[in-house]
DNA sequence: GTCTATAGGGAGATAGAC
DNA sequence: GTCTATCTCCCTATAGAC
């Protein structure tokens, strides 16, 4: 084995990762559009314009495919959303945090719904990251929350709940566009829905909380 | 044909009707636990005790079933939440309407779990049900909220982004029951968790609407 | 690495006896 | 109305030539 890879290794791992990268992007999409279940290795094959042969020499079974398009997507979502600043108070990053994920549901929308697909179906991969991850993740912020709250910025609350509808609010208008569209009576979201989804979405929460800070 | 009818056909109307309703209601069970797509008919025969033939003798196609219990499931929520009463003003409505809607998360989460897999994906059956009755329910809401904002018991609101809010808030208890499972670190919810999310999410919603009655 | 052809396994749906 | 046996179709996954 020599450390020095030859060139013709260094052919083959970008053709591989370039049929990687365009089998993932491909399945994302076709996977939210169809649901996990009903979505067949032939269409993904088709959509991303290879044999279906190809898909499986990449990804041997269709449940390494669905596992290998849910850690993008985790990973994406950790890198994607600042993590709290304690110092600059509660007002300031709870609307950053709201105004994040409403453009995550806006600009990710199907990886978001791949991902509510994959949670209410209890997915074992997912529950299993989330166990992992979240769980320190919050308590994170829950220690910074408390800061706050000991520092009389706001109001006592009970954080994981406070999470809890702060993400379902911001992702049902990804995972949930089609009710959403209903009630708005729009073909399609514009750019002045989302913002005023982020505008109320705050105004409870900050309000919720009894953020007194007035920046 | 008779007006009265015979026995023989009231028992055959009877058998029917005990059969139709033990298949639609282990097909909610089942259809929430495995999702719609994996679902197969032999499943839910199975767990009815049933041979397959029989549930096809009463829903022709696995899709005329899934729609008969979505029906199902529409009719019931639309008949046990609580229409707003102008009278009572902004406090007391929303309180109820947010508690009606976490205990409906908590006492009927396979009906909620399976309509968010239809509407997650896009079922037309579903789709068509709320353009019909869920756009002209939510403009009466909208109404009665535009009388209390006249009589200044609450701020103006975007009424359709309220209920959109409402909506994910509570129902995420059930959809994502495993998300919140894990964030609250139980391996299942008490009755103590649904209280604190009634209270907090009602503290949000009172407080985000600027509803200025102390009653 | 690419692709055709096919094995192997179920799923939905129904025929037809009871 | 009930149930067994079966048809038909299509999906996942792979073998094997190129």
């Amino acid at each position: 084995m020599s450390d020095a890879k030859r060139p013709k290794d260094q052919l083959k791992a970008h053709i591989r990762a370039q049929n990687q990268t365009l089998i993932l992007e491909t399945s994302e999409r076709v996977f939210a559009r169809q649901g996990l279940a009903k979505t067949t290795t032939q269409m993904i094959a088709d959509e991303a314009g290879l044999p279906k042969a190809n898909v499986h020499y990449y990804y041997r079974s269709k449940k390494d495919l669905l596992e290998a398009v849910l850690e993008r997507i985790l990973e994406m979502w950790l890198h994607s959303v600042s993590e709290f600043n304690v110092e600059e108070g509660p007002k300031r990053n709870l609307t950053r945090y709201i105004s994040e994920k409403i453009d995550q549901s806006r600009d990710n929308k199907n990886a978001s719904k791949v991902f509510a697909m994959a949670l209410i179906g209890e997915e074992p991969f997912v529950l299993d990251y989330l166990r992992r991850l979240f769980v320190s993740e919050l308590s994170r912020e829950k220690a910074t929350i408390e800061t706050w709250v000991n520092e009389e910025l706001m109001d006592p609350v009970p954080v994981e709940h406070l999470f809890i509808s702060i993400w379902a609010m911001t992702q049902t208008y990804a995972d949930f566009d089609a009710q959403v569209r209903i009630m708005l009576q729009k073909e399609c979201l514009g750019e002045s829905d989302y913002d005023e989804a982020k505008v109320f979405i705050t105004r409870m929460v900050l309000a919720g909380c009894g953020v007194k800070e007035l920046l």
